[in-house]
DNA sequence: GGGAGAGACGTTTTT
DNA sequence: CGTCTCTCCC
């Protein structure tokens, strides 16, 4: 793919401008537009390697098409779905109910259901849609399903618009994880140049953001197109090739096929190891890590991956109390508690009153329903007055309208107005920091995020606008230095020559399905955890050249403290006591005659 | 709007 | 097993 996009910009025939290189997350983006950089052609640097998402963000903003739907790309966070929530009528069930009818509004968007002849919103979905929108619409805000299908109905409604013309060379990385409105869009986009598609049904893992790997596999006939099946596993060991053919060969919902070995690769080293308990086992696979690097081999060589944080953290704390470079993916993030994100929403709205979620969220906070009755009342009164809610807040607390049972909702309004008077009151940006974080141990992550920025930004905006960003987009070093801990999902286009699976056990990889769900997704979703641990397998590199053949360890545990099982959803085979006992993943037996035996002991 | 007791849920991911 | 959420009652 890089040769050919290398060709084209040699010879003149393209210009950086006019290629398009997607992916589905951010670390690979970042990865491909690395890779393309790196060309040595002319221009290379303005070669574009992106997420989805961010083009489609900008597309939209650049195009005011929220605006003309009477809508507004302001993306919910998180955590700025829980007073939606509360606020959305009861009658359509309870929190986990109305939590769900979001996940199908935008399900059925990513599937593009309503495009599938004979499909039919039921009279209830329908009217929840309404009520989602009219929230949405009323606070002027987005969900983030929302913003590719907000994309693809623009392009597809306006044949005309410039982006449909605009790239002559699209590059889609895998594919088998975007969803149908995802391809959809993408199409419309490449609708004038040449598209290619790579991708690896084998790879598929994200069903539950409603991936259509079906379309990798259609891509060629549908689109009248070239095929070009690589069939040779460049990166791997023989030993992990052999493995991951054997352990993949038992789908059923693929095309069959080999990846063919590359001798030149050589046998690569494999170790498969039992512990007493899920302690034991993150100290050894901690031990070997810290023997490897007194070796000689670079932390940034070595990943372990966890398919829970449970699993993971422990490796990471170890390693961390080592001495160790690492880095855990699973690490909190700095919104990750009320109090921060209690902060975060008091920066929004001193910036800006009429950033209605921010209010609406701040308005609600530390009560146990988001004062959702009270505040139901003033959005009836906002949707018949037209007033914001800040104006309308604003008119309640000086008593010039009066909305019953709303006292409690206007004196926090107050406490509101009154902190961000305070706030800007502040002088200078220490001082502003200072009085926005009195205390910054309570909120210690947001604290060191906000240091981090502080010297880059000059006023307060810049301020919010670095934070933001950090929050949301953290930087992807360029040069790895540390060991990473991550989940299979994260590592997928990742390759390292030293990759530790760790709690591979029965009820984890392959999860166990909860009692009741029908036969066939029961199996496909088996297949799907197979495909998980194929991706983990095939993440090792050999490296002949630099003398490393590339290892692999796997690794479980036959207890772990049943608490934690509960809670990370992992299905023991018993449960004695306050201790959860587990057994090997079934997969292990699925890896054929060259994966080594099972042993107990160091690794 | 708040407290007590019963019941449900917990993961992996994109901006 | 803990924590969040729901229901019922005041």
């Amino acid at each position: 793919m890089k040769r050919r996009v290398a060709r084209l910009l040699e010879d003149g025939s393209l210009s950086a401008g006019q290629v398009l290189a997607v992916t589905f997350t951010r670390v690979a983006a970042e990865d491909l537009h690395r890779e393309l950089v790196s060309l040595e052609v002319p221009n290379a640097e303005d070669l574009n390697g992106r997420t989805l998402h961010s083009l489609a963000m900008e597309i939209l903003m650049r195009n005011h098409v929220m605006e003309t739907l009477g809508r507004t790309p302001r993306p919910l966070n998180g955590f700025e779905l829980n007073p939606l929530l509360e606020d959305l009528n009861p009658a359509y069930g309870t929190k986990h109910e109305r939590r769900k009818l979001i996940g199908a509004y935008v399900a059925a968007w990513s599937r593009l259901q309503h495009e599938v002849p004979g499909y039919a919103a039921t009279a209830a979905e329908q009217a929840f849609a309404d009520e989602l929108t009219d929230w949405l619409v009323l606070h002027q805000a987005m969900h983030i399903g929302e913003v590719i299908p907000h994309l693809y109905q623009y392009l597809r409604d306006n044949p005309g618009a410039p982006e449909r013309g605009e790239f002559r060379h699209i590059l889609i990385d895998e594919y088998q994880d975007l969803n149908r409105v995802e391809q959809e869009a993408l199409a419309l986009l490449g609708e004038a140049g040449a598209v290619c598609v790579i991708g690896d049904d084998d790879q598929s893992i994200y069903s539950f953001k409603h991936a259509h790997p079906a379309g990798v596999r259609e891509w060629a006939q549908v689109h009248n197109a070239e095929d070009h099946e690589i069939g040779e596993c460049r990166r791997c060991p023989t030993t992990i090739v052999q493995m991951a053919n054997s352990l993949i060969g038992f789908n059923q919902d693929r095309l069959p096929r080999q990846m063919a070995e590359r001798p030149e690769n050589g046998v690569g080293q494999v170790v498969i190891r039992q512990f007493q308990t899920a302690d034991d086992e993150a100290a050894a696979v901690a031990a070997k890590i810290a023997q490897l690097i007194e070796d000689g081999v670079a932390p940034g060589d070595i990943i372990v991956l966890a398919q829970r944080a449970a699993f993971g953290t422990p490796v990471f704390h170890r390693l961390r109390d080592a001495g160790v470079p690492c880095k855990s993916y699973y690490e909190e993030s700095a919104l990750e508690t009320e109090a921060a994100q209690e902060r975060f929403a008091v920066f929004k709205l001193f910036l800006d009153q009429e950033d209605r979620v921010s209010l609406r969220w701040l308005l609600g906070c530390n009560h146990n329903r988001w004062h959702a009755p009270a505040y139901g009342r003033v959005m009836a009164h906002m949707r018949q007055s037209g007033l914001s809610p800040w104006e309308t807040m604003t008119q309640l607390a000086s008593g010039t309208l009066s909305i019953p049972h709303t006292a409690s909702l206007v004196a926090r309004f107050n406490e509101i107005v009154h902190e961000l008077d305070g706030l800007s009151q502040a002088e200078g940006l220490d001082a502003f920091i200072a009085a926005w974080l009195p205390d910054p141990e309570a909120v210690s992550l947001l604290h060191e995020a906000v240091t981090a920025c502080r010297e880059e930004a000059e006023d307060v905006g810049q301020l919010f606008d670095g934070l933001y960003d950090a929050i949301t987009a953290p930087e992807v070093p360029l040069e790895v230095a540390e060991v990473r801990v991550m989940s299979l999902h994260k590592s997928k286009g990742l390759s390292s020559r030293y990759v530790f699976i760790v709690g591979c056990v029965e009820g984890l990889i392959p999860s166990r399905p909860e009692a009741g769900t029908p036969q066939d997704i029961v199996r496909a979703k088996l297949e799907e955890d197979r495909r998980l641990f194929y991706v983990g397998l095939t993440r090792v590199k050999a490296s002949p050249e630099a003398g490393r053949p590339g290892y692999l360890a796997i690794t479980y545990p036959m207890r772990m403290p049943a608490a934690e099982a509960f809670r990370s959803q992992i299905a023991a085979v018993s449960t004695q006591g306050n201790v959860a006992v587990l057994r090997a993943s079934r997969f292990l037996a699925q890896l054929g005659p060259t994966a080594p035996a099972p042993a107990v002991g160091e690794l």
